[in-house]
RNA sequence: GGGCGGGUGGCAGAGUGGUUGAAUGCACCAGUCUUGAAAACUGGCAUAGGUGUAAGUCUAUCGGGGGUUCGAAUCCCUCCCCGCCCGCCA
C-alpha cells in the first residue's frame, strides 16, 4: 500500500517509478479520488458534529424536562442524519474503489533497478565457483533419482497428479539434511528459528500482498483459509497489527516450512522433474528491521544465502532482477541461481526481497521511532534456500560417471556418514 | 463441534443508554523541592484522519463488522480471540 501524503506530495516520482514497471501515470487518478473522498468526508464530519452538539442538547433539554425542545432538536438531528448517510454511502464507496485501485498497485522500485521486460535482461553482479568439467554425458536429476530408484513421480502422481513426487530412502534423507543444515547456518547468523502456521486467513496473505491480485497462485483449505505458498507470510505477518519497541529490530526469522503453490501461470513450463512442484519445502529468510537498515539487511540476507552454496561447493551467480522480472512486493531483488549442468545454465534457487514499507503498510506494522511518532518498519524476505531445488543441484553437479551420487563433505555428518548415493 | 464466562488506554482496573476519549492505581515524561537521588507535590501522557501558517478545531476508534436509538464502551446480531466444562482427536 501506499502513502497518500508522499504521492500528493511527489507524484511525478510515483508516476516515473511505475512506469518503469510499465505502468500508466496513475497519481493524478489517485489523487482526484482522494481528493474527491476527503471533500465528501468533510460534508460528513460536519453533519457528524451538528449531530453530535444537537444529541447533547437533547440530553440537557430531557434533563430539564423541556420536551417540547427535545422534540425539535430531534427533527434537526434527522436532517444531519440523512446527510451522513447519504454523504458516508459515497464516500464508502469512493474509498472502496481507490483502496482496490491502490491494493491491486505494485510497489515502486528502487530508482537504482535496472530497466527490462524480463528475466534475460536481469543484470549478473557476481560468480562464484567454477562448473564441473564432466567426462562422460551428464543426466538430469529427475533421471538420475529415478535410476536410483529414490524419487518417484509416477506414485506420487496416483495420488496427486502431476509436480508432486515421492523421495525415498537417501534422497528423502537428503531433503531433511539440507534443511537441517541450512537452518543452523541460519540460525548461527542470528536468524531465530521459528515454526509458524502453514495455514493462514486471507488478511494475513494481504499484509504480504499475495491477495488479492494473486489469489489463482494460491490453494484455499477449508473455508476460512489458504496453504501459505511461502514461509514469508507467516513470518512476515508476526509484526503485524502491531507496535515493535525501536531497540527490538532488527528481528531476524528463519523457517523451514513447505510451500504451496498452484503454478497456475506456469503451464508447460518445467514440467519434468522436480523444478517447478505444487509442495516444495524452502528455509526462509525474514528481516523486519528499520527503515534506514533495509539495504544492510537486504545485503547480510544475501550473504548468508550464499553461505548455504559456498559450503556445498556449488557454482552459482548473483543476478540483480530488473523492472520487469522484479516481484508485485519488492523494491529491489537479487535472485541466486545455481549451475544445473544438465540445462547447461543457472537456474534461480534463492530470490531476496526488500519490499521497503509496502507489506508493513498494508499489515500496519509500525516501531516506535521517537515519542509520539510510531514509523512503519520495513520488511524483507529471501529463501535460503530452497531445499528442493538445492537437492536437484546436488544430484546433477556431484553425479557420477555410474549414476551414484557423492553427498557433499557439508553435508556428510547431516547423512549420518553416508559418502555416497547409490 | 456444544455450553458458560470474558475481551476497556503501556499494564492493572472502574464504568450497563446522555459533556466518558473514558474514573482510579501503576508505569512513563517534565517541573518544584534536594548537593544528587529517592520520597512528596504539580502538570503532562492513546491512535488514525479532515481542516488550518499556527494555536486550535472537527470526525472516528472501549476485539472486528453490522444494527437499534435523537444519543452506544453500555442494548441486539455476527465474526474473531482468551478462559473454563463437555464431546472428538494426532
Amino acid at each position: 500500500m501506499f502513502d497518500l501524503k508522499a504521492i500528493r506530495e511527489n507524484p511525478e516520482a510515483f508516476d516515473r517509478l511505475w512506469a518503469k514497471r510499465g505502468l500508466e501515470p496513475l497519481s493524478k487518478k489517485i489523487l482526484d479520488q482522494d481528493k474527491l473522498i476527503r471533500k465528501a468526508m468533510q460534508v460528513v464530519q460536519e453533519a457528524e458534529a451538528a449531530r453530535n452538539k444537537a444529541s447533547k442538547q437533547i440530553g440537557a433539554a430531557m434533563g430539564k424536562g423541556d420536551k417540547e425542545e427535545a422534540e425539535r432538536l430531534k427533527t434537526e438531528v434527522a436532517g444531519a442524519k440523512n446527510v451522513i448517510a447519504a454523504m458516508g454511502a459515497q464516500v464508502e464507496s469512493e474509498k472502496g474503489q481507490l483502496d482496490n485501485l491502490l491494493a491491486g498497485l505494485p510497489n515502486v522500485p528502487f530508482e537504482t533497478v535496472p530497466d527490462g521486460a524480463g528475466e534475460e535482461d536481469n543484470v549478473e553482479l557476481s560468480k562464484w565457483g567454477t562448473p564441473r568439467d564432466f567426462d562422460f554425458d551428464v543426466k538430469a536429476h529427475d533421471d538420475l533419482g529415478t535410476d536410483l530408484g529414490l524419487m518417484d513421480f509416477e506414485t506420487a502422481a496416483k495420488m496427486s497428479g502431476s509436480r508432486f513426487v515421492v523421495l525415498r530412502g537417501a534422497l528423502s534423507r537428503m531433503d531433511r539434511a539440507l534443511a537441517a543444515m541450512m537452518l543452523d547456518m541460519q540460525t548461527a547468523e542470528g536468524f531465530e528459528e521459528t515454526s509458524p502456521p502453514f495455514l493462514v486467513w486471507p488478511k494475513a496473505l494481504y499484509g504480504t500482498s499475495q491477495l488479492p491480485k494473486f489469489a489463482e497462485d494460491l490453494y484455499p483449505a477449508g473455508e476460512d483459509h489458504f496453504l501459505i505458498p511461502t514461509a514469508e507470510v507467516s513470518l512476515t505477518n508476526t509484526v503485524r497489527e502491531s507496535i515493535l519497541e525501536a531497540e527490538t529490530l532488527p528481528k531476524r526469522m528463519t523457517a523451514h516450512t513447505p510451500c504451496f503453490r498452484s503454478e497456475a501461470g506456469a503451464a508447460g513450463r518445467d514440467t519434468k522433474g522436480m523444478i517447478r512442484q505444487h509442495q516444495f519445502n524452502k528455509v526462509e529468510l525474514v528481516t523486519i528491521c528499520k527503515p534506514e537498515d533495509s539495504e544492510a539487511e537486504h545485503l547480510n540476507m544475501l550473504r548468508c544465502a550464499e553461505l548455504v552454496l559456498q559450503k556445498l561447493e556449488l557454482p552459482y551467480r548473483v543476478v540483480e532482477l530488473c523492472t520487469g522480472d522484479l516481484g508485485f512486493g519488492a523494491r529491489k531483488s537479487f535472485d541466486i541461481e545455481v549451475w544445473l549442468p544438465s540445462q547447461d545454465t543457472y537456474r534461480e534457487i534463492s530470490s531476496i526481497s526488500n519490499c521497503g514499507d509496502f507489506q508493513a503498510r498494508r499489515m500496519n506494522a509500525r516501531y516506535k521511532h521517537a515519542a509520539k511518532d510510531n514509523r512503519f518498519v520495513h520488511t524483507l524476505n529471501g529463501s535460503g534456500l530452497a531445499v528442493g531445488r538445492t537437492l536437484v543441484a546436488v544430484l546433477e553437479n556431484y553425479q557420477n560417471a555410474d549414476g551414484t551420487i557423492t553427498v557433499p563433505k557439508a553435508l556428510v555428518s547431516y547423512m549420518g556418514g553416508l559418502e555416497v548415493i547409490g
